[in-house]
DNA sequence: ATATTTAATCGTAATATTGCAATAATACAA
DNA sequence: TTGTATTATTGCAATATTACGATTAAATAT
């Protein structure tokens, strides 16, 4: 045990389920707010940004590529890294769509 | 090590980053969408909705009260539970504003 | 009173995540 | 070539999450 079972749900429901994931760390928001701010390729700086250690920094980096919502190329010595608007622009459709208007109303509880 | 360093970002930061673990198992999305489908109180089918143990559901619900998305009232040997639509709508505003458009260019990468 | 239903909690195992030091790997400069 | 800068990977420890059986607690039914 202790492993998720995807195989319940429906796509759509581990896909949202793996972009919140994607989401679910502090440190991942200051780096997608960083690039956001920029609105450019950034290049390197993102370790001194954060405070936390080359290693930890780069892992955070590998997950938000694997999730898609950001892309590096090689620049030199260094990666330039920058949002993939096509990626941010589906996780801000399917976020919409999710919180899509429920009757705000409080019918019980 | 192993534990989150929360003091390392800012309080918006890590706000965000909880919102979105709480939206980080399918399962948890799985319940919403059908709290937000039958859009009322709902009395205690939630467990054979999802095909998870009882303890296991029951482990997922709380981690949205947790997290104030969701509210449960106890009524008579059953617990309702529905979307807390304040909750709900700072959830959807949050995203929003931290999905707020960049400019959708390409600019290197 | 006793049994049944419903949901929470406890205990525990399996797995995943977070963090970092140490070590590669790569590009470039001297 | 040798050294330096930059990023990725490896290995490991600490912690968190996921899942479920067993138990508990509380309300209701018989």
């Amino acid at each position: 045990m202790g492993a998720t079972k995807s195989d319940l749900f429906t796509r759509q429901q581990n896909e949202i389920a793996a972009m919140a994931k994607a989401l679910a760390h502090p440190a991942r928001i200051a780096i997608l707010q960083y690039l956001v701010k920029k609105n450019a390729c950034v290049c390197g700086d993102l370790v001194d940004e954060l405070g936390l250690a080359q290693a930890t920094t780069s892992q955070h980096l590998k997950e938000l590529k694997t999730a898609g919502v950001i892309q590096g190329t090689i620049e030199g010595a260094s990666v330039c890294y920058c949002i993939n608007p096509k990626v941010w622009k589906q996780y801000k459709e399917l976020f919409n769509s999710f919180f899509k208007d429920v009757d705000l109303q409080q019918t019980c509880c």
